[in-house]
DNA sequence: CCTCGTGCTTCAAAATTTGCAGCACAACAC
DNA sequence: GTGTTGTGCTGCAAATTTTGAAGCACGAGG
């Protein structure tokens, strides 16, 4: 949109930190770019940023501003989203940040169930740990932000929330695997993978672990749930999951048993978008069908995602 | 802003209900206006008029768009406000819609009482009914809006709600000031005049006569209060009001006497604000000033709004 | 049939924006 | 010290965009 161009540039130079810089990302001369903000900056009655040696940065009224342009692009997007829906050709684009736990099973199925009842709607989506999600959603980077064991509640709305066990994950000839009702300090006593403390079963485990008289001795931490789906097939070590990432019936290689609440604090899998913002019409129905389907999953006894279950919307 | 030029033109054609007055009223040719509109529905990607005989009409699309245009106009300005709030100018706008009670004593003592601190604020204030009060919030050309029985709740953000008896006006020789424990069926006997329907005062009298035997009969129905306080000295009339747009303590040509709850409801006088909508520095100082002294108001033992009380921050 | 007011189009003039080149300045490397 | 490299900023002419004046086509109303 033409009349957001200024606003784009301002935005750009506040990603670039420097007006040339700035000027080659968006193809135009940085003379140009520079005498745009000038002129902003008088228009508006006050500087947008200030000059420090080797480049500019915001001052606090461009921080304000800056807030307002992201916020008036995302609304414009949100009005063409509707006026798209109204007349007719359900288009429309989802930008979804998620947990890792979600990228194998969950978010696929779920996607492709909605697209098969709007295929004019295309999706990004971006996995993140919980902190970095936040930050996403401040920023309008992401319409949505799904994920477990959210930071900071209070500047979001929370769509939905429902709980999920913690699993230990283990190959299928590992020893743990005969006993009944396994805990958490069984699984301590084998070597063990765990992801990053900024991923939310890692932030379960270490709550669980400052109850307990063991500690968390990790042989190996990555972010990566496919090294732990593979680590445990190469040792006798144990991993850790959510179901909802996890193939629960039909794994042929690796065994998995929940953990009790009582040892390990169920987590809380939130729906998430920026307090106060009217999504776009592809956005607000893909979160209702999330919900839906989540709601479904929490209702049911067991807490394995069925295909048949995704499908629903 | 320049670039809410366009914007603003698109505002300007809606309002004018053609582009070549909406021309004139915007100081340019009806052909750059034109392709202005032509240029914008091509990039926003629908038109947004509806062009017949005789002129043009905003479609659905065109009515998304303006609310969002309205929002963005809005927006703006509160983040002008708070930069020019956090470079020390202390300056802005109120802008306020208020039933007809508050306009002889409340609004003149508040909006005093403001400015006694912050002299660069200017204020707007529009005597609206309930009903155009909130259509006036809904379209960004009010601020705030203080009204008695608002009508659509659901889509504003209540600041502040404080009840107020409704109290019978009469000259100091009326009959039924001797008479204690005033009821509304003793008011009726005498001639009365009543505000029209949009009022709120007036909808809490329909509300009370609904559940008596006796009916409404006034010998006028006027929309100024002004003109209810001369009446009733010039015959032995009834007329009716809260006490806030009244000088209880120091009339010297009326009485007011209290009605009981039990026999009209106590009328609700409201602060409300667009729903969601973040308000200027000034605005939402006002609104705090505001909500103080209703506060204290209607902690009072005396529904009197007193000198003292009103010049509060 | 004519008149009036509408949205829209053509074309040259006016206004604005852009790119090029260069200036002054500050930080850094040698 | 002394270049070197990066920064923001500024004349000036070219390129681009926007504008205004006039006119066209259409439809409603007298």
């Amino acid at each position: 949109m033409k009349h957001l161009q200024t606003l784009k540039l301002i935005d750009a130079v506040n990603k670039a930190g420097s007006i040339r810089k700035a000027a080659e990302d968006m193809h135009i001369t940085s003379s140009a770019l520079n005498r745009r903000i000038l002129g902003f900056e008088e228009e508006f009655g006050a500087p947008i940023f200030e000059r420090l040696h080797g480049g500019v940065r915001l001052n606090p009224a461009g921080e304000l501003l800056i807030e307002h342009i992201r916020g008036q692009m995302a609304d414009l997007e949100r009005v063409r989203s509707q006026v798209a829906d109204l007349s007719g050709l359900r288009r429309g684009h989802v930008s979804i940040a998620c947990s890792q736990a979600l990228q194998p099973y969950f978010m696929p199925a779920q996607i492709a169930a909605y697209r098969a009842e709007h295929p004019g709607v295309s999706f990004s989506v971006q996995v993140r740990d919980r902190e970095a999600a936040e930050e996403g959603l401040r920023a309008f980077q992401s319409d949505l932000a799904l994920v477990f064991e959210p930071v900071h509640l209070g500047d979001f709305d929370v769509l939905l929330s429902v709980e999920q066990p913690v699993f230990a994950v283990m190959a299928k000839d590992h020893p743990l695997i005969k006993k009944r009702d396994l805990r958490l300090r069984d699984c301590l006593g084998f070597p063990h993978v765990v992801p990053p403390k900024r991923i939310g079963i890692r932030f379960l485990l270490d709550l669980a672990v400052s109850r307990m008289s063991q500690k968390l001795e990790p042989i190996a931490e990555a972010d990566s749930f496919e090294f732990m789906r593979h680590y445990v097939q190469q040792e006798q070590a144990v991993g850790f999951q959510f179901p909802i990432g996890l193939n629960l019936a039909g794994d042929d290689r690796l065994e998995f048993r929940p953990l009790p609440k009582s040892d390990v604090t169920y987590g809380n899998l939130t729906l998430m978008q920026m307090k106060g913002r009217t999504l776009s019409v592809a956005s607000a129905r893909f979160a209702n069908q999330l919900a839906a389907t989540l709601n479904d999953l929490a209702g049911a006894p067991d807490p394995l995602p069925r295909q048949q279950d995704l499908k629903r919307s």
